[in-house]
RNA sequence: GCACCCAUAGCUCAGCUGGAUAGAGCGCUGCCCUCCGAAGGCAGAGGUCUGAGGUUCGAAUCCUCAUGGGUGCGCCA
C-alpha cells in the first residue's frame, strides 16, 4: 500500500473529471505529474505539481489549473485541504485518519507492507563477486558483495524476479598462476625449497592445497613437467579456491543462486556460436587499432586482430575478441556469458564490477545490446575503493607481504551485520571509510547501532507490556483505537513510515540500495526523538501505566516502526536486535 | 591524448523521473539532564551546491566548456 501513489491517482482522476466537464483540454500526458512529500513540512503533507506540468500542453495558466484541482479534490475524504502556494503546487494535508491508516496496513501486512509490484515479475540477473577463484575474498570484493547481495533482495521486494549469479573466472591464464602456485606449495610439502617466482601467489592460504595434493597423489608430480600435472592441479586448486570464496560468502550470509564457470564456455562452441551471432550482424571483422594517444606502449606495433564493432553500439573503439595466437581474449568469453544470460530469457541484466573495471562498460554495453538486438538493458554498477582505518589511522596493505585485509579479517573482527551495514551507508560509485572503531561505537554518529538501537528499544517496549500482561500482538495493535495519535512526533514517524513504499520504489528504479540504510537512519531518528519528547511528555511514553487501551494504541506505532525497520534491514541482509548489549 | 566516475556547511556525507527557504551527523555557541525512559536532549550560527555559459515556468539535479581529484586505455582477466 503505497499512500503516495493513492493520492496520485486520485489527482489523475480528478484530471480526468477536468477533462470530461471541459476545464482541461482533451488527452494530457500525465507522465510527469508527481505527488511527493514536500521539502518543509509547512507546506503539507504532500504536494502535486500537476498544475506547472499540465500550464504548458493545456494552454492555461497554472494557478487556474490548481484552483480547479483544488476543488475536485475537496470531495476525497482522505483530503482534508488542497490549497495553491508557490509558483504553482498544490499541497495537500491529509485527514488525520490516513495516518492511523499507515500505521494499521503495516501491522496487518507485517514486512509485505512496502513490497511494490513495479518489477511485474520481470527476471532480473544480478552478477556480483565474481572474483577469480585464485584466493580469498578481500575487502574490496565484501563491498561488491554486500552492495550485490541487497540490489538483489531489493529488486526482489520490488516485485522483480531476481537470480543472484557468479561469473567463475577459471578459464584464463590466472588459473594457470594458481595452479603453479599450489604445485610450489605441493612441492614444499615434500621437502623442497621454493622460491614465488613469475606473479606466482605466496600467500599461506594455498599451503592446506599443496599438502592435499600431496595426500592423493604421493610424489607422482615431483619434477614432473607441466604437461603432466598442470591440467590436474588447476582443476584442483581452482575447486579448494571456490570452496574457500563460499565459505567467505557465507560468512556474510551471501547465497548465490547460480555459479557459472567460465570454463564451461570453451570446448563446447558457447563462444563460437556468441561471436557467430555477432558475425551474422555484420559485427565481426578483421582489422588493425590505432594506438592509444598520449601514451603509447613501448613495445606498440600494428597487428591485424579480429574485432568486435562495438563502435556500433556506443563504445569508443572496436574491441579485440582474438589473440594473434588464434586463442580467444578474455573478453570472448564474457560476450559468450552475457549471450547465455540473455538466451536465458532475462528482461534486465545488472552486473556489480570493481571501480578498476570502470574501462569495461561501454564494450560490454555494446556487447549486450548488439546481441540482443538492444531489446535486454545492462545496468552496470561500479563499486569503489574501500578505505580502512583503525582508530582514525589509515590501515595499510602489502600486497607483497601477503598482508592484504581478507573479508574474513573484516566480519572477524566487527560481525556481519556491521559489516553489511557500514558498506551500504555510502553511494557505490563514492568512496568508502571503514573504521574498525567507529563502526562499532554506540553513539548517534554510528548509523548502524543507531538503527539497531531503535529497533531494539521497541523490543524492549514490548517486553515490558508482556511483563504487564498487556495483549500485543500485530492483530491486537491494529484493531487499537489511534484517534489519540495527535502529537507531532507522532505524526511525523506515522508519515516517515508511509514513505517506505515509496522509497523502495525509488532505491529500486536507480538500483540504489545505500537509500534504504539513509531511509532508515531517518525513520529509527524520528523513533528515538518521539522516545525523548516522552521525556518532557509523560503522556507520549509507548508505556500509559494503568490503561492498557491507551498502552495498546502507543504501541500500534512502536510495533509498526519496528516491522519496517526490521524489513528494511531484511533487504540490507541486517539481522535487526532484540536488544543491545 | 581519450573514456568513465567524482566535486554540496569547517569535516564526513545525503539530496527522489528537474520543484518551493539545499538537509543530516560531527565540530562550534547557548540552554537543559546528572535515581524514576539522558549509551543524552533542545535551540542557534554556519552555503556563490568548484567556475562559466545554456535548456526550462523552475537547475545541486539535464546539456556544453573550463578547473581540480580518482580509475582505466591493443595478444591480463
Amino acid at each position: 500500500m503505497n499512500l503516495f501513489a493513492d493520492i496520485r491517482n486520485a489527482v489523475l482522476e480528478a484530471l480526468n473529471a477536468l477533462q470530461a466537464d471541459g476545464t482541461l483540454p482533451e488527452g494530457l500526458d500525465y507522465a510527469n505529474v508527481a505527488v511527493e512529500p514536500p521539502r518543509d513540512a509547512g507546506h503539507g503533507d504532500m504536494a502535486t505539481n500537476a498544475a506547472m506540468v499540465l500550464a504548458k500542453p493545456a494552454k492555461m495558466k497554472p494557478r487556474d489549473i490548481a484552483d480547479a484541482l483544488a476543488a475536485k479534490l475537496a470531495d476525497d475524504p482522505r483530503i482534508q485541504s488542497a490549497e495553491v502556494a508557490g509558483p504553482g503546487f498544490l499541497n495537500l494535508r491529509l485527514d488525520a485518519a490516513a495516518w492511523a491508516g499507515i500505521v494499521r496496513a503495516v501491522l496487518v501486512n507485517g514486512a509485505d507492507f512496502g513490497k511494490s509490484d513495479m518489477g511485474q515479475g520481470q527476471k532480473v540477473n544480478v552478477e556480483y563477486v565474481s572474483a577469480n577463484p585464485t584466493g580469498p575474498l578481500h575487502v574490496g570484493h565484501t563491498r561488491g558483495a554486500v552492495f550485490g547481495d541487497a540490489l538483489a533482495s531489493l529488486l526482489d521486494y520490488a516485485g522483480y524476479d531476481v537470480t543472484r549469479e557468479y561469473y567463475i573466472n577459471d578459464g584464463g591464464a590466472q588459473v594457470d598462476v594458481l595452479a603453479r602456485s599450489v604445485y610450489l606449495r605441493y612441492l614444499e610439502a615434500h621437502g623442497q625449497e621454493v622460491t614465488f617466482e613469475g606473479g606466482t601467489y605466496p600467500g599461506d592460504y594455498l599451503i592446506e592445497v599443496g599438502e592435499a595434493l600431496k595426500d592423493r597423489v604421493g610424489d607422482a608430480y615431483v619434477d614432473q613437467p607441466e604437461e603432466v600435472w598442470l591440467e590436474d592441479v588447476r582443476n584442483m586448486a581452482t575447486e579448494a579456491m571456490m570452496e574457500l570464496i563460499r565459505v567467505d560468502l557465507g560468512m556474510l550470509g551471501v547465497q548465490m543462486d547460480r555459479f557459472f564457470s567460465e570454463k564451461s564456455l570453451y570446448g563446447t562452441g558457447k563462444i563460437e556460436a556468441a561471436i557467430d551471432s555477432l558475425k551474422a550482424k555484420g559485427l565481426i571483422y578483421k582489422g588493425v587499432l590505432e594506438p592509444p594517444k598520449g601514451k603509447v606502449p613501448e613495445d606498440w606495433e600494428p597487428r591485424e586482430q579480429t574485432l568486435f564493432k562495438s563502435t556500433d553500439h556506443g563504445d569508443d573503439v572496436d574491441r579485440p575478441i582474438m589473440k594473434s595466437d588464434g586463442a580467444w581474449t578474455y573478453f570472448a568469453p564474457d560476450i559468450a556469458y552475457h549471450y547465455d544470460k540473455i538466451s536465458r530469457g532475462y528482461d534486465l541484466l545488472i552486473d556489480v564490477f570493481g571501480a578498476d573495471h570502470g574501462g569495461y562498460v561501454k564494450r560490454m554495453k555494446a556487447a549486450v545490446s548488439a546481441l540482443s538486438d538492444g531489446r535486454v538493458p545492462v545496468d552496470i554498477k561500479l563499486c569503489q575503493l574501500v578505505k580502512l582505518f583503525k582508530d582514525g589511522e589509515p590501515f595499510k596493505m602489502s600486497k607483497r607481504a601477503g598482508t592484504f585485509i581478507t573479508l574474513r579479517d573484516v566480519v572477524d573482527e566487527v560481525g556481519p551485520d556491521v559489516t553489511r551495514f557500514v558498506m551500504l551507508t555510502r553511494k557505490n560509485d563514492a568512496p568508502l571509510d571503514f573504521d574498525f572503531d567507529k563502526v562499532l561505537e554506540q553513539s548517534r554518529e554510528n548509523p548502524v547501532f543507531y538503527v539497531q538501537y531503535a529497533h531494539a528499544r521497541v523490543c524492549s517496549v514490548l517486553r515490558k507490556a508482556n511483563a504487564a500482561g498487556i495483549a500485543h500482538d500485530d492483530a491486537t495493535l491494529a484493531d487499537a483505537d489511534l484517534a489519540g495519535m495527535t502529537d507531532e512526533a507522532e505524526l511525523a514517524l506515522a508519515k516517515k513510515l508511509s514513505e517506505w513504499p515509496r522509497l523502495v520504489e525509488i532505491a529500486a528504479r536507480s538500483n540504489e540500495p545505500h537509500r534504504v540504510a539513509f531511509y532508515l537512519y531517518e525513520l529509527a531518528s524520528d523513533l528515538h526523538s518521539l522516545w525523548n519528547r516522552g521525556n518532557d511528555k509523560p503522556e507520549l511514553r509507548f508505556l500509559q501505566e494503568g490503561k492498557p487501551a491507551e498502552t495498546q494504541s502507543k504501541l500500534a506505532l512502536a510495533r509498526a516502526t519496528a516491522v519496517v525497520i526490521s524489513a528494511g534491514l531484511a533487504i540490507l541482509g541486517v539481522t535487526p536486535a532484540e536488544e543491545m548489549r
